[in-house]
DNA sequence: ATAACTGCAAACGGTTTGCAAGTCT
DNA sequence: AGACTTGCAAACCGTTTGCAGTTAT
C-alpha cells in the first residue's frame, strides 16, 4: 500500500522541518488507514523528543492540502494519503487498508440539477469491504 | 424538508419514553442536519428537565436502528434524519438542508471485484452543493 | 532578521459513564 | 417485580491553544 511516489505539497511560507518530514515519510509509508495517535507512536520511535500537538499541525496541514483525508469510522478519526485529485476509496473493514480509486460512484451534475434543481460542488465517496488479501 | 412519515423502529426490549418521543419528534420535524447540542437546545423548549446524556444516548439508538446518520463537516458532527434503506444525502452548503436521493452511481461489485478483487459491502455518499432554494 | 515552527502543559469541549431514583411493561 | 431509562455531575479523552524558545529562509 505504500507509495513511493507520494509527495505533499507545500503552500507558500510554510517551510519544510526535520518534524514535518519524519511525519511526511511515516505518512508515504503507511498502509491503509491510521489515526493520529499511531502516527505519533510511529514517529517517536525515531523522533522521540516528537510533540503530539506537532503531529496533529501536520496532519492538519497535509489535510490542507488534499494529500490526506479524513475517514469516520466506528467513531475513530482516521486518516488516508492521498492523491489531491478526485478519486475515491477502498476501505477493508478487515485489514484497514486503504485503496483508492478513480471509480466514481457519484451521481452526475446534470441529473441531480434536473431531478432536485441542485448544484453539486463535491462529494465524497467511502466503499467498505473485503480487499483482495483478506 | 420535515418528514410526516419518519418513524424509527425500536429494537426488542426498547422502551418508549416520554423523553423519546420528545426527541424522536424533533428529529422528524427537523430541517436538514442538525448537532446533539442543537437537538438539546429545541428539546428543552418543552422538555425543560430532559438532560444532555438523554439526547446523546438516543441519537444514538436511532444511528442503531439506521434512522440516523452522522455527517462529518468543518470538524463538526451532525445528524440526518434518514430511512434505513440505500439511499445518499444531498447536503446544501448553504442553508444545511439535506435531501435524500436514490441516485446512485456507485462502481458495481462485479466491476470492483475485477479490477481490485474488493468485495464491496457497503458505501457512503455525500454530495455537497447548493439546493435548489438558495 | 524575522516569520514560521516546535515542545510543553494546560485548557477545552464534545461525549461517555456511574449511580441512585424513577418508569415502562 | 424487574428490566429499562433518566438526570445529574464527574470523568474522559481526543484535540487545540498559549507561550517562550528554536529554526528555516
Amino acid at each position: 500500500m505504500a507509495d513511493a511516489t507520494w509527495a505533499p505539497v507545500l503552500p507558500q511560507g510554510v517551510r519544510m522541518t526535520a518534524q514535518r518530514r519524519a511525519v511526511f515519510d511515516l505518512v508515504a509509508r503507511a498502509d491503509g488507514a491510521f489515526t493520529v495517535a499511531e502516527l505519533y507512536d510511529r514517529a517517536r520511535a525515531s523522533s522521540p523528543q516528537l510533540g503530539l500537538a506537532t503531529v496533529y499541525r501536520t496532519v492538519e496541514l497535509l489535510q490542507r492540502t488534499g494529500s490526506l483525508r479524513a475517514l469516520h469510522r466506528d467513531g475513530q478519526t482516521t486518516y488516508v494519503r492521498c492523491a489531491p485529485d478526485h478519486h475515491h476509496h477502498l476501505v477493508c473493514v478487515s485489514c484497514g487498508s486503504v485503496q483508492e480509486t478513480e471509480l466514481c460512484a457519484a451521481p452526475s451534475d446534470a441529473a441531480l440539477r434536473r431531478r432536485y434543481g441542485f448544484t453539486a460542488h463535491s462529494h465524497e465517496v467511502e466503499i467498505y469491504g473485503t480487499c483482495a488479501t483478506c
